[in-house]
DNA sequence: GTGGTCTAGACCACT
DNA sequence: GTGGTCTAGACCACG
């Protein structure tokens, strides 16, 4: 885990969204446990809360699952995984187009998922 | 101006954001005045001082410039504009292509300007 | 009459004092006619407002008088001349003294205007 | 921290000021804490929001950095208080110079800076 | 009418 | 408890 924060949003979100985008690209596997929270919080210089936080959010969204006394896992359900991939990718590039057309240029969503899946192999 | 507010950031910083990006595509021009601080206020439902707020960043950038009395304006300066443009679309290439590989994805910034200068006339 | 103005004080003060300066030093003197409303607003670029509120401060204090239908004239008092002199210097030395303080300096007012007396020949 | 109030500026702007002085003499070393926002508000008496206001300024300058939920600290940077210092000294002789001439009277910088350094021991 | 400053009071994110 | 943001409402200087 390496997060660069940005001082525009809560640390919290940020750290969310990192774990989101390390499941996502494989470095979590479904099923597999994640950081404890004090780990994590010592690695990235947060305070323990601040983790908690993350992670509770994690738990709401259905991502992360907890095992009493064992810790956080990432979810089993390999739907909720390839859903999470999805809905991660959109909101970037949904993100990317609404933002250069309020710069005034026009680009399709299209365009830009084709370009990705040439130059990767990955789903 | 229209303005759609995202939780996720300060409501001034994404004013001040949305002048940049209205005064980039060229909905204002250089010299140009800005709405007077207390009629954007009204017309997006914030508070003055919120908008007081987005023009003082804006001030301070170098963007707008105060006429006492009279209002804000944008810089009379051109270069100023072309690299309040460039900035922005740098910044938004740039943020793509971070959180696209950060989901595992490759991408080349220079595909994604190609891609933008084919599509589009404008600089 | 030429002022350079300071957003950080209101321009009609900043007027007003350098009106002050100009009879100090005896660029206006004794009971001479000074500028116009009208035409120092045009010289130096701001509405005719400021300059006649800047007046209007100068007349309060005693410095000018109004002759109807003349226009505003130096008051013919010597020792109010004088008096406007020594204030003036005597504010800004005191400032000056003040500000070094603050700073961590130490410097006696007398030491100053010692100073001041040997490098200039006039009272 | 104690302040007396100058109706010709506005308070935030006094109060950076002040700040900065205070650092400039060494009453807040490089890295220490500056009082909290609250805390300050209510020893001076003002709205927090003014001293926030005066923060703000402070931060952008560089002089001072936020350490989120812990409060305000100056830099840690000595090059940049030293810079403070001499802006400090450089803007209230400059001012001085200038107003003297203002008012006819001749006076050099150096004459200025020698007498500071003969009368201090400190750089 | 325009920006600039200020107060009072509130809520949020973070430690 | 700490800074950051926001609202509501006010007054001032300037044109």
């Amino acid at each position: 885990m390496k997060i660069e924060f940005d001082e525009s949003k809560p640390i919290y979100l940020q750290i969310a969204d990192a774990i989101k985008k390390a499941i996502a690209r494989g470095d979590f596997s479904m099923g597999e446990k994640v950081p404890s929270v004090r780990e994590l919080a010592l690695e990235i210089k947060v305070n323990p809360n601040t983790v908690q936080h993350a992670y509770q959010e994690l738990i709401r969204e259905g991502v992360l699952f907890t095992k009493r006394g064992q810790g956080n896992f990432v979810t089993e359900d390999p739907k909720k995984i390839r859903d999470l991939k999805m809905e991660l990718v959109n909101r970037i590039v949904e993100n990317f187009v609404k933002e250069m057309e309020e710069l005034g240029y026009r680009i399709k969503k299209d365009t830009l998922t084709n370009l990705l899946e040439e130059e990767n192999d990955r789903g």
